[in-house]
DNA sequence: CAGTGGTCTAGACCACTGG
DNA sequence: CAGTGGTCTAGACCACTGC
């Protein structure tokens, strides 16, 4: 007989399981219908809870489940497209959809301090701002500011004017980054989830002439949103 | 006394481990460095190994450590910062970063086929490259080019010719989105990580006139790179 | 209040790496 | 081969939501 019948032999569980729940969803389940309860589906499937929850991890990751403390895991709609340009909020219109939280000056995060060149202990003014799409918060937003370009402010500016002199860089490209990150607690409660969930970091750095004067952090939800580059968000699902 | 000193209760322990270990890594580890063993760690602090590893998953999600099977665990370099510009590789020189490795005429995804306007088992070319940088693996690619865009070849045409069909193309700006996902097993084995491994996702769109013709995507290890989107990838740690 | 997902434990075995 | 990280189990308790 085959000696060799290897394939399809070491896969773990969770792997499939994944593969099974993520066709059940395509096929059986319309989008905001919740699911049985974990203990239930585990009980179904025939694997321990931590094991079911290694697969709705992953699925939840992909932006396909979203899961809720105290009320069920739902199957998630396609992710918003958000666009992200050479400013940040440059468009005409977009301007609106982000909504100040809080301003201050402050010192900035080390890292942030490195890029301004600064020490770490010297104050920036910061601002926050959260943006809504489509009814739900999908990003945090901090902008750290050199004081010397926000005019005739001593202490606390705001956040207006530090908006104001940020608008006037705007057209300045700055470079930017995207990578992947986990949401400090801060950021998580501003965007409706756990401390620690995927979140895609986008570094935005502000120059006038060779200095960087400004930078901005936003925080993206990264299970509901998908990043749009180009002129066109039209990549629909 | 103070009926209320509620302050610090509820943080779970896998978070504060993680603000620990982090700390730790800043301070009293170098790069490269390979730490205590996790059974050893969870010990040492007192919780269960399935605690200690949510806080390493955390760390090795943001970049700060690598595991390897059978190796052990080590604090990572900084990411690698890679140019996502307009065209994926219109930059001169940075052709030769990708590696071609198979190609074939196959039906594509089903996502893809739908941005292509094409049935899902319609044949397309398909090509899958591999990018490093600094020697190890960074990203795996797939390329799918509609046939009617790659001249004279029936059945399988070498990469090259896909390649230089979609050369002619690169120019005409593409739109773009970023997003997050897990490995497939595919990915996976090219990027030496395992399967369901974080990665975010790149998907361009090549038009000809108002259709569709090609669509790429790559497939970036989120633990070690950073997608540089402006011009200077000078955002060094 | 009952029901949900989130955290945690203490074990076990497996797959892989290196000497 | 010994040692590592990866998977899995069967249970427990907690924090949160909604009725």
């Amino acid at each position: 007989m085959g000696i060799t019948q290897p394939e399809t032999v070491q896969e773990p569980k969770y792997w499939q399981l994944k593969s099974v729940l993520s066709d059940a969803l395509d096929t059986e389940f319309a989008v905001g219908e919740i699911l049985p309860n974990e203990r239930d589906l585990a009980a179904r499937f025939g694997v321990a809870r931590a094991t079911l929850r290694q697969a709705l991890d992953q699925l939840e990751l992909e932006g396909r489940l979203q899961r809720r403390r105290g009320v069920g895991t739902t199957v998630a709609p396609p992710r918003i497209g958000v666009p992200v340009a050479s400013g940040p909020q440059t468009w005409p219109g977009e301007q609106e959809l982000w909504e100040p939280v809080a301003c201050a000056l402050a010192p900035a995060p080390a890292a942030v301090a490195r890029l301004l060149g600064i020490g770490r202990a010297e104050p920036v003014h910061t601002v926050r701002r959260t943006h809504a799409r489509q009814g739900q918060p999908v990003a945090a937003q901090l902008l750290y500011v050199l004081p010397a370009f926000v005019p005739a402010c001593d202490g606390a500016a705001p956040a207006g004017a530090v908006l104001a002199a940020l608008g006037r860089l705007a057209p300045a490209t700055g470079d930017r980054t995207v990578e992947l990150g986990s949401a400090r607690a801060e950021d998580a409660r501003e965007l409706d989830r756990l401390p620690g969930a995927p979140v895609l970091l986008v570094t935005t750095r502000y120059t006038a002439g060779a200095r960087t004067v400004a930078v901005a952090v936003d925080t993206y939800r990264a299970d509901t949103c998908r990043l749009t580059l180009g002129d066109a968000e039209l990549l629909a699902s």
